[in-house]
DNA sequence: CGGGATCCTTATGGATACTG
DNA sequence: CAGTATCCATAAGGATCCCG
């Protein structure tokens, strides 16, 4: 495939132009880094290094599936890197690299955002229930 | 009596999970904030007061569905604030309240993160995926 | 112990049609 | 114009079994 070149980068072009959305690998990053269960990880992590199953048992409500492809994104991710101990019972511990440090520096800035404004949120969603059916 | 099992067991998981996030509404924000359209729209809405049809154009991919719903979901937290005017062809705005752009605010800080940093993920993505399959 | 593979349920999002 | 309502496709997430 090497005639097409001309309009499929117009599209790619179009595509790149549009950085303000999809398509912008930014946005992808920041709709992984913002998974379900990648902030509790991190944050979890944040304490130091821990094993699969002490996170799996922290974090209590996590499916072993998600607990793994969550850990394999963030370790592909160069977020988070994996230790495998070839003892008898293997033992894999998982730790915050500095990137994924600078990172979860970061959630703890939303986290506090959250703290310090969850009230007003919520206040804000009372006012609008208790006026949904007021005219 | 068998109705149940595998929804209460689940019922049981989501509550210990509640429980455990209890005094952490740090993820519901950051999963609040990390939604698909969210952050688009306030991105969107930091440049001022604009009509409902005008996002819809404006971001341009997205549906009348999830522009209505992340709209409501947003004005409910109190993040946003909609203005009708009711002229002949009713008129809508969406503007950020204030709270809204301290959010918005903290979505950029994020946003600006990932832009440092993406290079350091790309790069160990590859890394990752280069080494995935050697032995 | 750590995790791959598989199956299944549910949440999310998009297209379409209709309304005030 | 600014929604609302409905149906449908897909993705996210979870339960289970199994293996090194």
């Amino acid at each position: 495939m090497a005639t097409v070149t001309a309009s499929e980068r117009r599209e790619e072009a179009r595509a790149a132009y549009n950085a303000f959305m999809k398509g912008c690998p930014t946005n992808q990053l920041l709709i992984r880094i913002s998974d379900k269960w990648a902030g509790l990880l991190m944050a979890a992590l944040k304490d130091g290094p821990q094993r699969y199953s002490d996170l799996g048992r922290r974090i209590a409500g996590v499916s072993q599936k998600m607990l793994t492809q969550t850990l394999r994104t963030l370790e592909r991710d160069g977020l988070v890197e994996r230790t495998v101990t070839p003892s008898v019972p293997v033992r894999v511990d998982y730790a915050l690299t500095p990137l994924g440090e600078s990172l979860a520096v970061l959630f703890s800035a939303v986290k506090d955002w959250a703290e310090e404004h969850i009230e007003e949120v919520v206040e804000a969603r009372e006012r609008y229930d208790a006026g949904a059916g007021t005219s």
